[in-house]
DNA sequence: ATTTGGATTAACCATTTGGTTAAACTAAAT
DNA sequence: ATTTAGTTTAACCAAATGGTTAATCCAAAT
C-alpha cells in the first residue's frame, strides 16, 4: 500500500530528518507529520536510531547511483564530465538538504554506512573509474592530475554551492530565484573550467 | 584573568559547540570540560541560545578575515588566488569543524548572522572586491566570468574538501595522515587550476 | 570586625523526550 | 459466532535537560 501507516511514516521521517537532523528531529513531530500515533514508529521501526539509519541509508544510496552511472559510462570525458556536472546539479536542485544531511551524520559517525558502501560497493566502482582514468592519462589525452583530486575537484565545484547556500546567499544578497540561476548557470561553466583544465588537445 | 571562569566556559563551549552543534550539545557536557557548575553557564551568558550565538558570532568573524585581508590587497590577481588558496587551506586545516558548523547553523537559522554580517561590513568588502575584480576583466586581463561565480569557485574548491573529509576518506580509503597530505597538495593544484582558467596572459 | 557584592554551589523544578505497555480495535480465518 | 493475529491508541514512565534559586563562600572596602 502507497498510503499504509509504515510508508507514511517513511516519509515524514524523511522529510523531518533530512531538514532536522537525528538530533534536531523529534518522534513526535515525525509522527504528526505521519498522521499517526507516536507509538506507531516504534511498532515499525523500534527505534529512533533504527528509523534514522533507514532513511540514512536509502538517501545515502542516491547521492551516489548519479555518480557511478556517469563514472563507468565509456563516452569520452569531454562528454563525461558535461553529463556529470548537469545531471549533479539537477538533482541537487530538487533535493538541496540531501549533502549537508549526509555530511553531517558522517561527520557525528564515521563509520554510519561502511556496510552500505559495500553493498553498493563503491570500492571497487571508484577503481574501475581510476583505471579508465588513468588509462587516458597515459594516452595523453588528459592532464596527469590524481584522480581522487580530480573527483575532488569535481564534487567541490557542484555540492559546496548548495550546501553553502544560506552562506551565500546572506553575502552576495541575491534572492532564492536569483540563487537558483546561479546554480542554472553554473551547469556550464563548471563544465568549462574542469574540461579546459583537464582535456589536453 | 586568562583563566576566569567566563572564559573557560567560553573555551569549553567553543569546543563542544562547533564539534556537536547546538542541538548536540549539552550544557552539562560544557561545565565540565570547563570544570565549573553548570549553574555559572547561566550566570555569565543568561541561556543556552546566548551562549551559542557568542561562539558563532566569533567563529563566524574569523572564516572572513582571511578573505576579507586577501581579497581587498592590491597585488596582482595570481598572487591574489595563491595566497588565499595557501592561507584558506592552512586555516581550515587547523580549525576543520569550523565551515560545517556554520553552514549547519545557518542552515537552521538563516538570519543568524545578519547583524555580524554588517558589523563587519562584509556587503562593503564584497562590493569592492567586486569591483576591482570587474576592473580587471574590462582591461582584458582576467575571464568574463562573474564575480560571484568565481568565487564559488574559490570557496567551493577550498572548503567543500574540509567539509566533506569523512565521506571522502570512506569512499577512497585513505588515511588521515594521507587526507592531510591530499589537502596539501591542492595549495598548489587549486591555484594552477583557478590561475590557468582565469588568467589572460 | 562588619558589611557588601559578586562568585559559586547543591538542590530543585518543569518540561521534554524516547520508549513501553496493556487494552482496544479490526478484519480475515475457522 | 469465535478465534486469531496484526494494528492502533491512550496512558504512562524514567531519564535527561535547560534553567532557577536560596544559601554559602570569599575577598575587598568600610
Amino acid at each position: 500500500m502507497l498510503d499504509s501507516a509504515e510508508q507514511k511514516i517513511k516519509e515524514a521521517a524523511r522529510k523531518i530528518l533530512l531538514v532536522k537532523g537525528f538530533d534536531g528531529s523529534r518522534m513526535q513531530e515525525i509522527a504528526d507529520e505521519a498522521g499517526v500515533n507516536k507509538a506507531m514508529l516504534n511498532y515499525y521501526f523500534r527505534s529512533k536510531k533504527a528509523l534514522f539509519q533507514m532513511v540514512f541509508m536509502e538517501e545515502f544510496g542516491k547521492l551516489f547511483e548519479n555518480m557511478i552511472t556517469v563514472l563507468l559510462d565509456d563516452c569520452p570525458w569531454e562528454d563525461k564530465i558535461k553529463a556529470f556536472v548537469n545531471t549533479e546539479l539537477n538533482h541537487l536542485l530538487q533535493a538541496p538538504q540531501l549533502p549537508l544531511f549526509i555530511i553531517n551524520e558522517m561527520s557525528k559517525n564515521p563509520h554510519l554506512m561502511e556496510e552500505k558502501l559495500k553493498s553498493i560497493s563503491v570500492g571497487n566502482v571508484f577503481e574501475m573509474a581510476k583505471t579508465k582514468y588513468e588509462k587516458e592519462i597515459q594516452d595523453g589525452k588528459l592532464r596527469n592530475l590524481p584522480f581522487i583530486q580530480f573527483l575532488m575537484n569535481l564534487q567541490s565545484l557542484c555540492i559546496f554551492p548548495i550546501l553553502a547556500k544560506p552562506v551565500l546567499m546572506q553575502i552576495s544578497k541575491v534572492s532564492d530565484m536569483e540563487y537558483h540561476n546561479l546554480i542554472n548557470q553554473r551547469k556550464a561553466l563548471v563544465s568549462e573550467l574542469l574540461i579546459s583544465y583537464m582535456i589536453i588537445k
